[in-house]
DNA sequence: TTGAAAGCGCTAACAA
DNA sequence: TTGTTAGCGCTTTCAA
């Protein structure tokens, strides 16, 4: 492995030129430039990103941190998140809590606190005071995807107005029956996600004048199953029967369609149905939804982390700015399982 | 930030101690290491990984490197390895490739080189000549999942075999037209996947004495969308239609059924469909599939990985250890989209 | 615009 | 079992 005083010997130059040729900090002349490029290219020589850091205090590296791998939203944001890194040179570090052991409390005790990352994004983890402060103690820019984080820059969609959204879009095609099959409990643990998109589906029929029924609510589990199983229990008396359903996600909401469908019913001659996320298999199922758009979110999120950075080094990291909170876009997608009531 | 330096003096100790008594290298009585741990706990302290890093030339870092994030395969894969890194104190730095810029290169040509990992794994990618030697020269373990590569570890189920169970399994059902729905050339860039299981389907076949017929296979995505439009094809001319579809993914074969439904045909009375994965969502739709385990894939990777760590310290680093091909196993899962031909 | 040299914070010989 | 100390490979003042 070629070091920097190798190159330094072939360019003729000193390793502080070198240094500063290859990382663009410091002024070097166009020639010197060349040469040391040149010399690098031909040794094959790369940064020891350790030694890097060591000497300047930055690692040129990200950590992420999400409650579960096997999720779209949480993999669409990394994936954003990624590319923008990738592109400015960056690493992610991926801490995926979904484990059934200590790793929260590993990962937020040591492994984020061991110097390794620059900045840290979470997403959709509700932090508790304790790791919100461990993170504060590291002064590195931190921002929260997903739901809103006292005292932590955060990027999210407004889940109430969202789900407001969805239910006014079937309240305006003449549906007055509309049942919603949201999240449980268990599910609220981290951001009240369900309880804000239940408030937001009865703020809107309250304004439209229509009654909140607890019959018309079912508490689901955001999978697929978990949401056929709610519908064909919402579906299932047809005197009663909704005539819409709105699901707090995408996956129970195609599952919702397939109970539809299972039961005989026509969707969305019988029962409109309408979703949020915008998950790839929303399109194949006709599904209207509330897009989110996840894979932004990550972009936007690494790039609020790498501003941070840059604005951190030329003010000479004094004060921490105040959080900030960024609401993400969010927008109605029109497809074919919702139709007007007749 | 407490240094070492600081809890070497709470606990009346050297540096060197210190450093000893916290990584478990070296010898230290046990009363010593009490006070270290106190001292350092008391601090607040954790090590700085950077300068670590660069004095012990270990990272205690793994990367990965991935085609792309939003498939179940490689998350799953990813997520049993993290598990197991995690606990044993490493961090996973994630390299996902499917960013349609020149992250490739870029990673195989910058990050992997810049020595932020002790060592990598690959999932699902057919690296190139140039790739593996770069791979290689980094002295580092390497381990390819999910597929052949000449001159590299690698564990990965047996396409062929795999294939030809789901084939053998319709084949022992009674079925004699099955079909096939693989993937187009496109999807066979990264391993031949789609090649090999398309042949562990002909060799049951002939192995059976059955025919293999071109028109009752289809190049089709891996996507659950891509296996319906090819089952709608092989499923809509009722006189050739076949008795059985064997799909090379679940989502694929998922798919299958949802447009044998949509054809007024009923799984598995008037046709049996087969895929491969047990993927989240076979259950749910009763698919009997060959299951591979890519949670255990991802541990078994990592296993590997840290235990070549682990050898390479004390045989001195010597001469690089062979090549080794793992087998991961996989397993038919009987559920009820197969059945019995009349 | 460049070079000399002092660290960055820790680990691991080596000596005691 | 413990301490001393020389680096690990860079970056960044500071001086030229």
């Amino acid at each position: 492995m070629a070091g920097i005083a190798d190159v330094a010997r072939l360019a003729g130059v000193s390793t502080a030129t070198v240094s500063r040729a290859l990382s663009g900090n410091g002024p070097v002349s166009v020639s010197t430039r060349a040469r040391v490029v040149q010399a690098a290219s031909d040794l094959g020589y790369v940064v020891s990103s350790d030694a890097s850091s060591l000497a300047s205090g930055r690692t040129r590296n990200i950590g992420a941190v999400i409650p579960h791998l096997n999720r779209w939203f949480f993999t669409s944001v990394i994936e954003g998140a990624e590319r923008v890194l990738l592109r400015r040179g960056y690493d992610l570090t991926l801490y995926n809590l979904s484990g059934e052991g200590d790793e929260r409390s590993r990962v937020f005790e040591h492994h984020l606190l061991r110097n390794r990352v620059d900045a840290v994004f979470t997403v959709s983890l509700e932090l508790s005071d304790d790791e919100v402060s461990r993170l504060l103690a590291l002064g590195k820019p931190l921002v929260g995807v997903g739901g809103p984080l006292p005292g932590v820059s955060t990027l999210t969609i407004d889940d109430v107005a969202v789900a407001r959204l969805a239910t006014d879009h079937l309240i305006s095609l003449g549906h007055r029956r509309i049942a919603h099959i949201g999240g449980s409990h268990e599910f609220d643990l981290d951001f009240h996600i369900p309880t804000s998109r239940r408030l937001g589906y009865e703020a809107a029929l309250t304004e439209a004048g229509l009654p909140v029924e607890e019959r018309l609510h079912r508490a689901s589990d955001f999978t697929l199953p978990g949401g056929y199983e709610a519908a064909k229990q919402l579906l299932g008396t047809p005197h009663e029967r909704p005539t819409a359903i709105f699901a707090a996600s995408d996956e129970m909401a195609i599952g919702a369609i397939l109970a539809a469908r299972d039961l005989g019913l026509v969707v969305p001659r019988d029962v409109s149905v309408v979703g949020i996320d915008d998950h790839p298999l929303a399109e194949f199922f006709g599904l209207s939804t509330v897009a989110q758009h996840p894979v932004q979110q990550g972009e936007h999120a690494a790039e609020l982390l790498l501003d941070a950075l840059g604005s951190t080094r030329s003010t000479g990291g004094g004060a921490r700015p105040e959080p900030v909170s960024h609401t993400a876009p969010a927008d109605l997608v029109v497809r074919s399982s919702t139709a007007a009531h007749p």
